[in-house]
DNA sequence: GTGAAAGCGCTAACAG
DNA sequence: CTGTTAGCGCTTTCAC
């Protein structure tokens, strides 16, 4: 266990100032070429690492960014984050990653932990049971960059990220009004959040423009946990018009509904067409493979990473909100296809 | 922008010194409780906050782990997250993460970085490409502790988590022996790694064990990336004696490799069946649903967290290295069967 | 271009 | 039970 070596050690080997070899690390310029080839491969030679505790202590910044999800392993939350990462690894910064669990009291913990644990900024995507944002104030007032993406909540100048989820939502229904259903289930996640509302009512919009809202507009509001499916086969066997389309909040219960109603004798797409949200992988192995929408997560994080980082950086604009709309796509697939 | 607030603040407030401040914060026993109360309520008007630097400056350690995983998108690795970010958090860590993306440039990287950043300890899943490991040097040489999951390597005194890839593939194997099968292809991953020359060995066991091998036995090495699976149908095409089982080394390859069969006219499992391995959610949607390998990623995550906490905190033999094998388990279902 | 010295905020050994 | 004091290792003004 070699002891470890700080820059009074370098200083001292090479009879300069600590200072020096500090500026000379930190490349500043007005250090000759000379001294600084000399410390840096002193620096080498007995295997020097920055304490970055002192220096963070010292400058008052970490180079660290904090991540609050609602849960690590969804197919969509880890290829945001896979996008997050690669940005933020290539400038430099490390990423504190944590879990909500779509719980509010976690979430707050989260916040908290990771302020003290000084983030330089912090990216938010919202527990489902969160309605109270007073524990992001801590990083408004003192000015820490605050960026929600996904599920979101506007907060005075906090840029924010996401897809049109009303348009998107008005797409996948109106796509299945157009392959002919005309009683149409949604089965949605929590009104709560931005994107199951607005898909919502993006869902409405499209039934009603089509007049077919509110009469043949069915809506069932859920966790989009897989236990739920049962109450949706129920809803369907029990409802009086025939159910003849389903537009569901994303692909992991889509395709297990999918699967789910087959099981009970259902055919997918001649009785029911099915229409997702997300373009998860499993979206093409369900049998029809899945119409749905596509979500560019990767995208999503490697913006959310660049956009706070140059706030970090450039320190632009910090006051000015800004919010970022990607592009959704619906992607047409066998399971509301009407030519059977 | 209200400004931050020390321990010499509350003490000057509370006309009290700074180190009793600090140790009613940390709960220390020799405080009376009428002091702490003070203090902590003190703390609390004055919304102060501890400053991490400061003290990890102090006590040379970080609260926080370091992962480094090959990618965060997979099932399986967010599931492994998931657990290991459970534990972290009930604990008071901070989980900082990064990814190698496969390369060992990256992984080297990170694992520098991550020194850097001081984690008290580091957790890794090997990158497919890794065939050299100074880079973890540093951190055996300070006696922090290093953990390795799932892609591993045995370094001295390292502890390990896995399961028996070895035996999970000759389950694998010789249930498809079992269930006929005769002409076995087993697609695998990198050999480099563990658990992709394990599951291999564990096929290899099989097919000599069933007097198949060497003449039945066909063995394609991938990077499990699903462009190779062109390589594969070709593969099964161009074989002179019909291939009539497959293993393949994880789910997500092997669901598409059932849907590409399909494609091109092969009854999956009456002319070919199919295991995989995982058993991720994905195996339930195929169809046939598939036959596979339960790998307890979100229990291995929580025993990786564990297991590190616990050397972290009681400083509990970190010399004797151990090793943790979990339980997987065959998971019988249609892809499989013969009961056509 | 380089050095001296004063912090950054907290912890812990030592005293009392 | 509480106070004094000396660091932890780095950055950064202010001199020279």
């Amino acid at each position: 266990m070699k002891k470890k070596v700080t820059i009074y050690d370098l200083a001292e080997m090479l009879k300069i100032s600590p200072a020096t070899v500090s500026r000379s690390l930190n490349n500043h310029p007005s250090i000759s070429k000379k001294t600084k080839d000399k410390v840096f491969s002193a620096a080498n030679e007995t295997g020097y690492r920055t304490n970055k505790f002192a220096a963070n202590l010292s400058k008052q910044k970490s180079n660290t960014i904090g991540v609050i999800v609602p849960k690590l392993n969804s197919n969509f939350m880890s290829t945001v984050l896979s996008g997050i990462e690669k940005v933020a690894n290539n400038n430099g910064y490390n990423l504190i990653i944590s879990q909500s669990l779509e719980s509010e009291e976690k979430e707050k913990m989260n916040a908290k932990t990771l302020y003290d644990s000084g983030v330089d900024a912090l990216l938010v995507s919202l527990a489902n049971e969160t309605t109270n944002y007073d524990h992001f104030h801590i990083y408004t007032r003192r000015n820490i960059p605050l960026l929600f993406f996904d599920r979101i909540v506007e907060l005075s100048n906090c840029p924010t990220i996401l897809i049109d989820n009303q348009l998107a939502g008005f797409d996948a229904t109106e796509h299945l009004i157009q392959q002919g259903c005309r009683n149409i289930l949604h089965v949605g996640g929590n009104l709560k959040r931005n994107v199951y509302r607005n898909r919502y009512e993006g869902y409405m919009r499209a039934m009603r423009k089509h007049n077919l809202a509110p009469k043949n507009a069915h809506f069932l509001e859920t966790n989009l946990d897989l236990e739920k499916i049962k109450d949706v086969i129920l809803f369907i066997q029990q409802s009086k018009n025939a159910i003849d389309g389903i537009f569901v909040a994303n692909d992991t219960m889509a395709v297990n509904c999918i699967k789910e109603l087959q099981k009970v004798g259902y055919k997918i797409p001649q009785e029911i067409k099915v229409v997702g949200f997300n373009n998860d992988p499993v979206s093409e192995i369900i049998n029809p493979d899945l119409t749905t929408i596509e979500y560019p997560g990767y995208k999503m994080g490697l913006l959310a990473g660049e956009s706070i980082i140059s706030h970090l950086k450039g320190s632009i604009n910090l006051n000015s909100a800004e919010l970022i709309i990607l592009r959704h796509e619906l992607i047409q697939r066998e399971s509301s296809s009407n030519t059977y």
